[in-house]
DNA sequence: CCAGAAATTCAACGATCGTTGAATATTAGT
DNA sequence: ACTAATATTCAACGATCGTTGAATTTCTGG
């Protein structure tokens, strides 16, 4: 044994680090948390974060990073799986949909919530003027436009500028959706709750599916 | 003349400091902006800002109260003039919707462009989970309450949970919308454009009824 | 077991933060 | 014109900010 010891723990505190930015970043914001308060929760010296990042700015763009690759390939995967089921003729814009968002309720329905504080940085990034533009683009616009190919082909008479809005309000209800801020528990009395991923992917498709048909289908 | 001189120039600078405010809270975030560079694009003094107001806080917080009750007047009425015109029946979802999105239009559409940095703003609070579920209960439950009793009215078989969770995500899409982060503008190519707002109005009511309709009529 | 590398801690830097009290300039009432 | 009230500026407070270099502990390779 005592092997590789020094290069794990330095993994393993990197992590912590990371774990402890996705978490403050997600809650308050990049410009709310202090490096010392990210710290504070890692349980390591200030200066620690600079030893494995070169900045603040550095350590919130490998928050992102961490993830963002295993969320894109997962949702790839399940449209691919989608496509696989329809070999001659076009998946339903349902599929495709619930393609775009069930790798997040499952990740989500897994036992350690990893993942929870993720999507409620992306959601508030996605409607910031400072950072939504740049980075969505930067980190989903592959992925995005591969699912608008899919989207095209289940809606063929759709023109491009119903296809891009229909996605945009797509994105607006899922952010809002996994930014989990508890205003529909508010709003609705505790009928309903933000964490409620089953209540979610029963509804949120076939409420999306059907706004995608209607702009398709006008004149 | 010369009456009341200084109570109109305390009131300008104040509208001054709060426009000032206003934009830059919307462009970066209540954490993301400092009193003295509220102050210095205002053009006055930092401590000027706490003559006029109690706390960093204390401006935010009447940056969301200067223009909420005007706001929720206007969706009120468009409301009211909807329900006038069906004085037996109920008015269609997509009235209704309407009545909810074009006062936010209309604004935009004025000449002078006050509006837009308070949209950017709500937009970002909706999502945020520190301000999301509190600031937006606190300011606009009542008037959403209102538009959900007319929405149950046009849906007479919806659940109460669907009802709950369209109205969430019609919120997150007409938010997102607002923000105008220029996501859009990058995802389409320049096909569709964030300012766009005729093309919004010729989408979004349309779009969010098709789902709405889609969730009440499931068995 | 020892030397060198790697991971972590300590101490501090200049800058900026929100906020305040006292001084100054401007206007109002008489 | 004088005074009191009001609006604005000046100067500074302690705290915290992001960041860094040097000291120190911990582990690795020979």
């Amino acid at each position: 044994m005592a092997v590789r010891q020094k290069a794990e723990q330095k993994q393993q505190t990197r992590n912590r680090i990371l774990d402890a930015a996705e978490e403050l970043f997600a809650q308050r914001g990049y410009e709310g948390v202090s490096v010392r308060q990210i710290m504070r929760q890692a349980g390591a010296d200030v200066s620690l974060a600079y030893y494995h990042f070169k900045s603040k700015r550095d350590l919130f763009d490998q928050v992102m990073l961490r993830r963002v690759e295993t969320l894109n390939d997962l949702r790839l995967q399940a449209l691919e799986a989608v496509e696989r089921r329809h070999p001659d003729d076009a998946p339903t814009v349902e599929e495709i949909i619930e393609a775009f968002t069930s790798p997040l309720l499952d990740l989500l329905a897994s036992e350690h919530d990893d993942w929870t504080h993720y999507f409620q940085l992306i959601a508030q990034i996605n409607s910031s003027p400072e950072w939504g533009g740049e980075l969505m683009t930067r980190y989903f616009d592959p992925l995005v436009s591969r699912f608008i190919e899919a989207l095209r082909k289940a809606l063929p008479d759709v023109s491009e500028a119903d296809l891009y809005w229909s996605y945009h309000f797509l994105s607006g209800a899922l952010t809002l959706t996994f930014a989990e801020t508890g205003r529909i528990d508010n709003l609705s009395g505790g009928i309903c709750r933000s964490s409620d991923m089953r209540s979610i992917s029963e509804r949120m498709p076939q409420f999306l599916a059907a706004g995608f048909r209607a702009l398709a289908s006008r004149d």
